[in-house]
DNA sequence: TGATAATGACTGATCAGACAGACAATATAA
DNA sequence: TTATATTGTCTGTCTGATCAGTCATTATCA
C-alpha cells in the first residue's frame, strides 16, 4: 500500500489558497499557493485536478462553514424576532472573526470560474436562513413581493453591514444592531 | 498641425472594453479590445498608457454616466419623498437600460486595479444622492447611525434591486417599487 | 516637408499543467 | 525475519501557450 492521501495536506492547500487569494487575488500563481501550503507545485494537482476545481471546492467549503456558524445554537422555540436576531448575530460574528475567509469568498463569488452547480450547492447551505426570512415577511408589507427579491435584499443588507463592521471593528456591535434594525423595519 | 488624436476612437475603445469585459472579464486580452474597437492593438496604447489606466478611465466614465442619468430632471422643490423616488427611478431605469455597462462597472469596482483616487472621484459623482439620503434619515430612526453605514445600506439595496430587475425585466417596475418601499421603510 | 498618429509584428515574462522518476508504505516469498 | 516486488502518492523541473507593452515603420495631416 502507498502512503495514504493526506486530508491535512488538502486542508493546508485550501487554507493557503484562502490566504493567497486575499493577498494576490484569483490570478495568484498556483505555485504560490502550493508553496504557502508547504507542498510541491505538482502535488497540488494530485489533490485538485485544475485550478478551477480548487476554487470551486474552496468556495463550497467556505460557504458551508459560514452557514454552519450562522445556524449554531438556533433557539428553535423562541420568538421569530429573537431567532432572527440570533442568526444575524452569528452571521455578523463569523464575518468579523473571519475577514480573510469572507474576502476570499467574495472574490470567488464574483468569479466566473465558479460553476452554477457550485453556487446552487452553496445557496443550499443557507436554506434555513431563507426559511426564517420566509416566515418573517409572511405577515408584513413584503408578503406579496417575490421571495427571491426579499432574500436578495436581506443578503445585500447583511453584506453591507459586514463590510462596515470589518472596516470599523471597534464599533462592530453597534453597526450590527443598526443593520439588523434596518432589516427588521424593512420586513415589518 | 498633426492629425488630432481622435476622440471617437477613444470612445470606441472604451465602448469595446465594456463589451469585452462583460463577455470575457477583466482578464480579456487588450488585443481583443483593440480589435473590437476596430483599432490596431498598438494604437490602444497611444490612448491609454497601460491596461490599468484604460480600466480606471472606463470606471470613471461609467460611474459619471450613471450619476448623470440618476440626477436628471431632479425636481428641486418637491417633497423629499418624491425627490427620492425620482432619483431611485432614474437610477433603476439606467441600470435596466444599460445592463452591460452595469456589469462592466461591477467587475471594475471589485478589481484592485482601480485606484482609491479613481474610486473617490467616482463617489463624488453621486454626492447629490448622498445629500438626499442625509436629509432622509435626519428625522428617522437612523439619525444616529454613521452616515457611511446608511449610505452603504442604501447602495446595497439599490444594487440588489437592480440585479433582480435585470434578471426579470418583465416585472422590473414592480420590483423597483418593492425596493424603494423597502428603503423608505428602513429610513423612516 | 515636418510633425505626430497609427500600425502590427515581435519580445520577454509569466504561468497552468504535464511528466518521468523518487519515495513511503505495505504485501509476498523464502 | 529479511529481502524484494508492487503500489499509488509526491515531487519539482520543464514546456507550450498566452499576453502586455515596445518599436521600427508607415500613413496622414497642416
Amino acid at each position: 500500500m502507498p502512503r495514504p492521501r493526506s486530508d491535512e495536506k488538502r486542508s493546508a492547500i485550501l487554507e493557503a489558497a484562502t490566504r493567497i487569494i486575499v493577498l494576490q487575488g484569483l490570478r495568484a500563481p498556483t505555485a504560490g499557493i502550493a508553496k504557502e501550503a508547504g507542498v510541491a507545485n505538482g502535488s497540488l494537482f494530485t489533490y485538485f485536478a485544475t485550478k478551477t476545481e480548487l476554487f470551486n471546492h474552496l468556495y463550497l467549503e467556505l460557504k458551508a462553514e459560514m452557514a454552519s456558524a450562522t445556524l449554531k445554537h438556533l433557539p428553535a422555540s423562541a420568538e421569530l424576532h429573537e431567532q432572527f436576531f440570533h442568526v444575524w448575530r452569528n452571521w455578523m460574528n463569523w464575518a468579523v472573526s473571519n475577514p480573510q475567509k469572507r474576502r476570499a469568498l467574495a472574490q470567488l463569488g464574483v468569479s466566473d470560474e465558479i460553476t452554477s452547480e457550485t453556487r446552487a450547492a452553496g445557496h443550499k447551505t443557507m436554506a434555513p436562513v431563507a426559511e426564517l426570512l420566509e416566515r418573517g415577511r409572511a405577515s408584513g408589507p413584503m408578503r406579496k413581493a417575490p421571495m427571491g427579491l426579499v432574500l436578495a435584499l436581506m443578503n445585500s443588507l447583511a453584506e453591507a453591514t459586514m463590510d462596515f463592521m470589518t472596516q470599523d471593528p471597534a464599533n462592530a456591535k453597534k453597526h450590527s444592531k443598526v443593520g439588523f434594525d434596518a432589516l427588521w423595519r424593512m420586513l415589518s
